[in-house]
DNA sequence: TTACTAAAGTGACATATATCACACGAAGAA
DNA sequence: TTCTTCGTGTGATATATGTCACTTTAGTAA
């Protein structure tokens, strides 16, 4: 039993209705990540699907050697998509999930997937539009790695990272390489450029985002 | 109404229970594609959930400035994650298929999808397997372009290609150059190397991979 | 056979990115 | 204040890959 109201539920996930709200607030769990908890990691088994409530996690692949590879950010209103899916049928995770803030999350145990899924056709919906932009952001990052160089790839970061944070970017050069799996002195030298053409502006750990 | 019997659909999607299947074959329409001909292209809507019967589909996706890169075949008993996922949505597509061979496929209704969801419990679970295992493919996907080097990558490449088309592979170099957004004489090069290593033998069109 | 075409091999060079070495300056600690 | 650490700037160089130009080879058509 949850401590929040339908409205509140039904604010954060506009697609479910009220009776599916209160069916969540009824049977679904809390739970508090604090900022830099790992909620998810590489072989990791789950038994609920996560709903985001509120904060920001940071979904990455690691590479065998300890490279990180920023995908996506979750937020308010988003469901961990690998959560279910790995749920569903008892796979482990392949991916990490750090909290990026204090982030509390709605947790739905396995047993109750079917009946979500077969008495609330607004749950249903709302697994397949999680699944689907998901699996769109994957593609798109897909599409930059495979065909597009480090200077638009990390146009394209600053611009998403912008559009999540806002447009003070506390991050250091060495923080951006690692999520591009790049080296720092070459994001040094594409910044630089970028300020030059007037895209964005510097500070000591902070890139401000002129878009 | 379809032409397939219960136990043909039964032992393409071993998941499936009988009803299941029955409700398929009762509603579900059929359609032939024949090789080369494009399934499926980048903004196109679609009514249907494709599921593939007989045949292969091979996905990729296109570069703006008309780069292809592979991204993985679909072949019988699996079903377009894609095409479920831009029909419950409503939303166009983002890949192109392209039919490797003659290829078979039924294709079930949007309308059914809901009643579907909420009949049979099987059917759910089909759905989320294709979702899940699609996701995954696309994670490893991006590990090897994030990650790997080239000559990793198309090593990988090579792998796939065997395990879904046999030890025999009939590809130019130039085909190869293109699934992975890179260039004939690199390709040409790495597999010299890879021929040396004797990990594969070549002839004029034709690649052996000896894995 | 000869001629033609597509595939493949190869050297030279261009470019993007990675790596190394080190300098500089800002912020915090002592 | 001084000392230290960390973030950043920058040149030199290394490496992987892309590009160009050309040759060679295998299959095929005439």
């Amino acid at each position: 039993m949850l401590s929040y109201t339908t409205h509140d539920l039904v604010q954060a996930f506009p697609i479910f209705d009220e009776s599916l709200a209160d069916f969540i607030i009824e049977h679904g769990e809390s739970k508090l990540f604090s900022a830099g908890e790992v909620m998810m990691r590489p072989g990791q088994f789950f038994k609920y699907a996560m709903l985001i409530v509120k904060g920001r996690v940071k979904l990455y692949r690691e590479g065998v050697e300890g490279e990180e590879f920023f995908m996506y950010y979750l937020e308010n209103g988003n469901a961990c998509a690998l959560s279910m899916l790995c749920m569903a049928r008892n796979q482990s995770s392949t991916i990490m999930a750090v909290a990026l803030e204090e982030t509390e999350v709605i947790m739905i145990p396995i047993q109750l997937m079917d009946s979500l899924m077969k008495n609330y056709p607004t749950w249903y919906h709302f697994v397949i539009e999680t699944y689907r932009s998901r699996f769109e952001e994957l593609l798109t990052v897909v599409d930059h790695i495979a065909f597009k160089n480090m200077d638009e790839r990390l146009e394209w970061y600053l611009k998403r990272q912008a559009s999540s944070l806002g447009n003070d970017l506390m991050l250091t050069h060495q923080q951006i390489a690692h999520d591009l799996n790049s080296s720092r002195e070459v994001i040094s030298r594409l910044l630089k450029k970028m300020e030059k053409n007037g895209q964005i502006s510097m500070e000591r750990n902070t890139i401000h985002w002129l878009g």
